[in-house]
DNA sequence: CGTATTATTGACCACTTTCAAAGTGAGTGG
DNA sequence: CCACTCACTTTGAAAGTGGTCAATAATACG
């Protein structure tokens, strides 16, 4: 792979496999990410995208070049790869330690900020979203099965803390309620 | 958190925690690891050192100001910020998708790994060392309790993949057996 | 329409957790 | 030197969560 890329529309996801066909997402590729590492011509992942995809590319050679001589752009990346470690220590918990429901209500809360901050829609009480993923992909990023995502769905659905129109279509009557459910510890950690 | 620093000696843990305590490890810091990160004073994690520990300190701002003067520096970290981050999503794999057998063997050979790295003894098939950590740690790590990690350590001592002498000095008699226990896949990925 | 893909639901089972008890071993003080 | 203590570890039995296998339902698409 001879090019770095930022997504400009589309989704793509990061996925790892073992090799009797387990798979597990790594990373999520929305609008305004940044795929491709300077440095390295080859990495370890499954790029794939997931619907129709726009990337703005870079070759490579030329991009590294670039960031010889722009100290500033080797800045900006430390701070962007900064970023996508601590979002990956967080998955790391949840992967560990969250039962499967909190799991669900993670991955609702997640993706309904991500589409709160595109939208502008302030911190609503109401959310109302549109889920980018399948339940098979659900499930390769929050480390369960499709059967106990769709479970866990119709769950949260019959407990009133979603309301489905369609497979896709999620509303959040009470996003407070939704992140109690995530089980997300609220106090910030401690050093590092 | 005003400093960053680098680990000469000794053990500490990078950890996160949900409000009901249950605790997951995100990261091991042990001999020659980076610790803290320019651009921020505060992060989420909570760093304990687990033995006594020497570390070679820096204060934050003389930092910041040295990676200004020389990019050299950011790349350096840049890199070094990309392996952590391969790191992270090897291990989310790990959380998501192993065995508790599988998790156990995979941790006994990366420190394997890093063991013989340090004592330069190549790709020998028998390997000895001492587990930096105690059961609970282990299970910390691996999203497992404490309990699963010892009866996994029982059953892969019963069936002959390790020999203990005490409760942490490992033997490996064979370590493509361990490896195969680990469940990794042996050829890389695709892109990125 | 018919077919393929995606999603839901049920029944059963396995693995990991939980709760509980007992075992080990290093360090301390009599 | 030995018994005591404390932290760590091992082991057992029961319970529970999520997985597996299988059948059915909904939706999209030619």
């Amino acid at each position: 792979m001879d090019f770095v890329a930022s997504v400009v529309s589309g989704i793509a996801t990061l996925t790892q496999t073992l090799e009797d066909g387990r798979t597990q997402m790594v990373g999520l590729l929305l609008p305004s990410d940044f795929v491709g590492r300077p440095g390295r011509n080859r990495a370890a992942y499954n790029v794939t995208a997931t619907t129709d995809i726009l990337m703005c590319c870079f070759r490579r050679k030329p991009f590294e070049e670039m960031m010889e001589r722009t100290p500033h752009i080797a800045q900006r990346l430390l701070q962007m790869t900064l970023d996508e470690l601590d979002a990956a220590r967080e998955w790391m918990l949840l992967l560990g330690r969250k039962t499967a429901r909190e799991k669900i209500a993670s991955l609702l809360s997640i993706v309904a900020r991500r589409d709160a901050s595109i939208n502008m829609s302030p911190s609503a009480r109401q959310m109302v979203f549109d889920l980018p993923l399948t339940r098979e992909a659900m499930a390769d990023y929050l480390g369960l099965t499709l059967e106990t995502v769709s479970r866990q769905m119709s769950a949260l659905k019959r407990d009133g803390v979603i309301e489905l129109q369609g497979k896709r279509h999620v509303t959040v009557p009470d996003m407070d309620r939704l992140l109690l459910e995530a089980g997300d510890d609220s106090d910030g950690g401690f050093l590092i």
